[in-house]
Formats: C-alpha cells, sequence, structure tokens
DNA sequence: CTAAATATACTCTAAACGAGTATAAATGGC
DNA sequence: GCCATTTATACTCGTTTAGAGTATATTTAG
C-alpha cells in the first residue's frame, strides 16, 4: 500500500511546527477526580453505592465514592480508584470499565469547603450487593431516587406530564424568538425525543442526555448550584430527582446508561447475579436495569438458545410455585465470537 | 419507592469517613494530554492526520495532533482539543467525541526530549479528507500502516501467518508452566479470538484488543520503547506496523475500533461523506472502514429503507456505466428513535 | 383438595436477513 | 454504430429470527 497523502503544499505557520510542551511553571497540570458509580441490584431494585459527607449531616448531599488521581501512587486509573473505593467503602471492586471523563469548567462547583477536582474521570462497576462481603460506609439507594423520571416499572411516571415537559416547554418557547445561528436541533424535538412526547417513543438509553437537557435547562439542582439558573425559574416547583456532589450525578446518569445499553449485547448481567440462579431471578435482573417487562417464554428461549447460560443440575425450591432449574453463566460464550449480551424481546401489553 | 438499603454496620476506619482532599502542595496535579484521531476516507482508503517532528526528522516518528489541556485557556476538554488541532494542522474539526482517557505509568515514554503527559485523553473526529480546507500541515496516511493485520480487503493479510501466530504462540508457550494464579482467559485464547486463528472468525472491532495483545507480547516497537520486551525477542523479525509517538498507537487502535462499531449503528458515515454521494460511493467508504464487501442490492435496499437518505433529484454521470441517481443524507432520521447506522449484510462470496 | 403462582415446552406469524436473478443505461474500443 | 463491459437498480425467494400466544407441568398456600 505505502501510500503517503499529503496536506495541501501552503506556508505553515511558525508555531504549527512545534509540538507543545507544558511550561516551566507545570501550569497546564490539572487536578483529576476518580469517580466510581457501583451499580447492584437489591430485591429487584437497581442500586447505587452512594456515600455522605458526616462532616456537614445538615444539608448533605449524597456523592459517588470518589478521590484524586495520584500518579505517585496509583500505577494506573482503575488501580487508584479501587484503592479509593476500598478505603471509602471497604468494597473490593471487581468489573469495572471507565465511562467518560468530564472537563467542564464551572459543571462541579464546590458544594461545601471542598475544592473540586477539575477534570473527573466517571468509572462503571456492577456488583452483587447481597453478597457476604458487605459495605462498611456508605448505602445503596435506587436510582430513581436521582432520576424519578427513568423509573417506567409502572407505566410513564408521573413527573414527567406533570413537571418535566410544561417546565421544558417554557425553557424552549423561551428561546424562540432569538434569529441568531440555530442549534442544529431544535429544543422542542430534543425534549421531545429524549422524554417521549407527542408520541414518540421511550428511548430508555436516553440517560445521559434527558439529563443533560434538565440541566441546560436550570431544572435540576446542579443547574442553580453551578450558577447557570436563576433562582426565580424555580419558584415553588418541586425539585426534580436527588442532587449530588460534584457532578457525581451526572456520572451516575452516565452509569445508568452505559449499563442499560451494555446489557444488551455484552453478558454483564451475570455481574449483578449470584453464581447460581434461576431463568426468572435474572430476568427480574435484567428488568430492573432496563424497566419494561420482557416477554417470559422468549427470554428464556433467547438466553437458553445464545448459550448465555448452563443448568447446574439444581433446582430451587420454594418459588412460589413449580421448582425452577438452577443455571450459572457459562464462562466459555467469552471465548466465542462476540460473547452476547441479553437479548430483549418488547413486553406485551400483560406480562407473563 | 424512597427506599434506602444501609451497608452492614460495622466499624468504620477513621480514614474512611473523610472525603478526600488534595494536599496542600497540589501533588496530585497532573498534566493531561488531548489526543486526536483525525479519521476520513480518501480514494476508498481509511486514513488518519499525522503529524511528524520536523525537529528530529531523521528518525523521526508519526504522532496524532496532540497539545495539553489547559484549563485557563480551555472551558471544555474539547475545545482545548480543537484549539490545539486548528493550531497543528489547519483543520477546523467538525464531528469529534471522546474516546478514552489513558493513563497507565509507563506506557508512553519521553521518544525524544519531550516530557509526555501522564494521563491522555483520545478523541476521534470524522471528517471529509477532500473537501477544498486542506490541511497546512500533517499528512493523511493509511490505517493500515500502523496496523497492517487489520486489512482484510484482499483476504486474511499475510503477516498474521508469517509473522503474528508463530510470535505469539511462542509469547503464549512461555506463560506456560506457570502455577501461579491462572488469568481469566489463557493467553492462547486471547490469541486465537483476537487474530481469528483456528477457525475462529475475525472480528473487525477487536482493533484495541489486538494491539494491546500485541504490546503485552512486547511485539511492538512501543512496548520495546517503554522497556517491557527485551530486545533479544525481536532478533531480525521486521517490525509489526510503523510505531507511533507516547501512546498514539494505542489511541489511533482505540480510534479505528470505535469507527468499525459506531458506523453500524449511528448514521456516522455522513460525516465522511460530501454532501452529495451516490449508493455505491457510499457503500466504498462503509467498506473502507469495516473492510469486507457488502451485498450491493442489499446495501442499497437497507439504506433507503432506513430512510437514511434521499435522491436530490440528480444524476452522477462518468461513473464508469449507466448514471447513479445522487443522495443525501436525510437529517430528519436523527429525529426519529435511535437513528440507526449502516445496516451491514454479509458478503456474498464474489463482489457484486 | 383447590386456587394461585410459577416453570417450561411448543406453535404460529410477520418481518428481517442473506443471497440470487433480471434488466436498464451508460462508457470505451473498434 | 456495434458490442463488450461496467455500473445501477428492481425484484424474487428461501431461511432465520423476533414477537406473541397456547398449553401443560409442578409447586405452595390455605
Amino acid at each position: 500500500m505505502n501510500m503517503e497523502l499529503s496536506g495541501r503544499a501552503k506556508p505553515i505557520p511558525e508555531k504549527a511546527q512545534r509540538a507543545p510542551s507544558k511550561d516551566s511553571m507545570g501550569h497546564a497540570a490539572v487536578e483529576i477526580g476518580l469517580n466510581a458509580a457501583i451499580v447492584a441490584v437489591l430485591d429487584n431494585e437497581p442500586v447505587a453505592l452512594v456515600v455522605r459527607d458526616t462532616a456537614d449531616s445538615a444539608g448533605a448531599t449524597d456523592g459517588l465514592p470518589f478521590g484524586p488521581f495520584s500518579p505517585r501512587d496509583h500505577r494506573t486509573l482503575e488501580g487508584g480508584l479501587r484503592t479509593w473505593v476500598r478505603d471509602q467503602t471497604g468494597l473490593e471492586l471487581g468489573y469495572a470499565e471507565q465511562l467518560y471523563t468530564f472537563g467542564d469548567r464551572g459543571r462541579h462547583v464546590d458544594p461545601g469547603d471542598m475544592a473540586p477536582p477539575i477534570v473527573s474521570i466517571g468509572y462503571l462497576a456492577l456488583t452483587q450487593a447481597g453478597d457476604g462481603r458487605g459495605v462498611s460506609n456508605g448505602a445503596w439507594r435506587t436510582w430513581y431516587h436521582y432520576f424519578p423520571w427513568e423509573d417506567w416499572r409502572r407505566g410513564r411516571p408521573d413527573i414527567i406530564a406533570n413537571e418535566i415537559e410544561p417546565r421544558l416547554k417554557a425553557w424552549a418557547e423561551s428561546a424562540k424568538p432569538s434569529n441568531g445561528p440555530q442549534p442544529l436541533i431544535a429544543r422542542a424535538d430534543r425534549i421531545r425525543m429524549c422524554f417521549a412526547l407527542d408520541g414518540a417513543a421511550w428511548d430508555e438509553e436516553k440517560v445521559l442526555e434527558r439529563y443533560e437537557l434538565l440541566y441546560e435547562a436550570g431544572l435540576v439542582d446542579e443547574a442553580l448550584r453551578d450558577g447557570r439558573s436563576s433562582a426565580k425559574v424555580w419558584g415553588d416547583h418541586p425539585r426534580l430527582g436527588l442532587p449530588m456532589k460534584f457532578d457525581h450525578r451526572r456520572i451516575l446518569a452516565t452509569a445508568i446508561n452505559r449499563t442499560r445499553a451494555k446489557i444488551k449485547y455484552r453478558p454483564v448481567v451475570f455481574e449483578l447475579m449470584p453464581d447460581d440462579f434461576t431463568l426468572y431471578e435474572l430476568q427480574k435482573t435484567v428488568e430492573a436495569i432496563l424497566g419494561p417487562h420482557l416477554h417470559k417464554q422468549n427470554f428464556r428461549r433467547l438466553v437458553e438458545g445464545a448459550g448465555l447460560v448452563e443448568p447446574t443440575g439444581e433446582m430451587k425450591t420454594r418459588t412460589g410455585g413449580r421448582p425452577a432449574k438452577l443455571f450459572r453463566f457459562r464462562r466459555e460464550v467469552l471465548l466465542e465470537r462476540p460473547a452476547p449480551g441479553v437479548r430483549v424481546s418488547a413486553p406485551p401489553s400483560s406480562r407473563n
């Protein structure tokens, strides 16, 4: 091949010639925060591990386990994260993956006396909440405390029609008469797509997009805190979900988003399951993550058909009905092509 | 819902109670590098924009456009990236997305007199190479200069059977007799899956995994440079692809990986296309990214059926055959559910 | 013993996918 | 101008898979 395609020959600005280097003051150095969104499913409820500042317990805000990356102490970013999580919660992380690195100026203003890091790297960790090793500090709390509009298990949550829709529409209207450069996608369209208005379908993978939209519109506490929203927009409206420290809610939104997406194409549910489980337990765990109910008969056919599980030979009795076969994760699928996730067939009208 | 699930009550170590804060010396601060893998397709060849140090042109190594993140000058990470790319290449970036943040100690040793950043954030940018605005510095080079084993357009590349397979297998053998803790997946299995040996299928989305495996085995120049491989492993073997500065080849691998994956489920090909194009040109661009040939008739059916494009009404003559209808990207699909990518139907034996 | 709950095996239909056939309309060489 | 070649595009067909429903088997609860 050996093709070399040069850019157009042009006078090259002096500046462009030199590769950059940090100046002698090292002023470009910043502090990096490592943040862990640790996810589990407890009694069919999707939960995250949060810690609370016991110092100012008055207006204490929930936060994720986190700490600064120290290149001296940490050989890798993920290693540093594991250390902080161990120190703060006593939990030894299993599966963990990097989510995203956030660095917008002013997106994680100091809520108390702590100087927030300038750049934060979010991680997603999946674990079993109920496995012997408990956490020594921190609490498992439902996702939906922070994102009530994401909870579609009992149908469309009221908060969307009652609070989110009118307030977002007001925000969209307020930008209408502008004749400056129009954004690529109009606010009204973004709102419709994010929150499934006017017949649009709900996309459970837009968790981050929705949170960001609410932030941009100044409707979440963090926007007020960061000075992006004036207090008068708020009036006596209830808050939309519980706020978190720094940009932790944004990181949690990213984590939920990734979990919901990944569960469909990689066998990550099993990180949330005990070694042995029934297919129904597996389905309930998937549903806790994804929201709507799945078609039971198809679910088992697809899961078994994909070779994701194998029977242990044991049965689980006391299920409240006919005893169920116990299964375990077939680790060998990891050696097959792209190891598949859990195929989801949309739910029928009634659950079965 | 309002469920609160506390962790097991246990004596909490003093340390765990306090949220971390940087010490008075600010020693935890690190320098962050912003790196751009800018991808285009030029004459059906997938290319990336590389810059070369003109200072030491002797053993000059290719690198990606990059620069340190400076919170003083850059309001956002992506903004900083755009600034550096503009300064170094004259290119104004369009579509860009963050890839990953790398921070392993010793993975980007100084190749010359520059101190590499400790943490590097990789970005993927997609652009048209052939659009009027050329680059004032830097060159478009094929991916396959750096990753010859990824080029399956003319069947399985010889380098796999001739060089990669034997050397990797030797590496796997060398680890056999160990009776320490076994890794989750045996080296032999990783090799087989990554490089499609013993009848395993080639997965074009394992670009990063393959590069990392070669690095771990000490078979790429960067591993030698970083001191992870002894020179004697090398003998008179040819190098496996061209090396790059710092960890730039790892970032480029991540970029190729992401591009190949994303093109299938989001309409990102169009970032690489001119405004108007024929369906065959679109197909060729997709094939440049993904490798194998697609089934032409199905491709057009799927692309049109998904509503991704609409005819402009114009025709393109001089195609070497019957004139082709010109199409444009239907931006409206972005307003529909999850905007789909380009569905790929596997190729028949012969291309048509 | 029976109702309720759960587990699990099958069946059926429509859509999607993968592959092939047929035909239309240009170019290029002679 | 004719014809081989190349590309464009429409249509068909069988197979697989997804989505949904029906039927039946075993439990527990009371």
